[in-house]
DNA sequence: AGCGCTACTGATAACGATTGTCAACTCCGA
DNA sequence: TCGGAGTTGACAATCGTTATCAGTAGCGCT
């Protein structure tokens, strides 16, 4: 599988650039802002094939997502595969990876109390990065 | 103040049947299953009345907000005024109110060790319960 | 290099949840 | 009881996302 994204089997100059600009990005981005970048710089890339691409990428463990509290989704591309959690800025979309192994068991253990099975948990801290704050 | 619905001025037969409805249901539901449990039980409440007074009791913190996978909005009214999270299943939407004060007191440390202000969470567990399972 | 199969693309339409509009209605104080 | 201002609700509009489907282009094969 040399594929540039997993699960695909033909790699298309399209998906490169998606995945060529996740890659150039720091911080959580929508579908839309994602297609806006890559037309702004150039690419030709359809709003259909970003969000294709996106899924693919998503289902693949390769792109984290997240959303805002308007329901818009939200994806970043995130080097280690390790289970992670992010400290985001509302204002800018940066984004920290936190790990916190204690609050991971401390959500098991209470799903487990209440006789709950097949557990996923979702947890995001957002608040306003220094930077932005200072703005 | 004496209102049914906090924040709002009036008193009416739809707000209060909305109210009471989230009053009797134990779980997460859509403005929209709300709509259609109040229609069934022959209330005459129009749907935007229901995204209204939803709205108006999230904004007075009446009623707890949170979002599927799939970004549809959920409600559900929450006895106590403290800071809580939720254990949910995915299935029946039936919650189980958690809270974590060792939780909230990394999150806050993790954002400020970054020099985020302004710090919020998101802290959701979801699964199957126990009677969905057997099911 | 050329061929052909079929995965992929993308303009457009469709979709579903939510919000805006505005005339009609009704709660409530005077 | 009266009147006006907060509310209502059918409908239209919005917005992010997904489905369609004819045309395009990777890539294995010869």
């Amino acid at each position: 599988m040399t594929s540039v994204v997993p699960g695909a089997t033909r790699n298309t100059r399209q998906r490169a650039q998606v995945l060529g600009l996740l890659e150039a990005t720091d911080g959580f981005r929508s579908a839309q802002q994602l297609h806006a970048s890559l037309r702004d710089g150039g690419a030709q890339v359809g709003l259909t094939t970003v969000y294709r691409t996106l899924q693919l990428l998503a289902d693949a463990g390769e792109v984290d997502q997240m959303r805002l509290p308007d329901g818009e989704q939200l994806y970043r591309r995130c080097g280690g595969s390790r289970h992670h959690h992010h400290l985001v800025c509302r204002e800018c979309g940066r984004a920290i990876e936190v790990e916190g192994p204690a609050v991971e068991r401390w959500a098991q253990a209470q799903a487990v109390a209440h006789g709950f099975v097949d557990v996923d948990h979702t947890i995001e801290i957002v608040g306003t990065c220094a930077d932005c704050a200072a703005r």
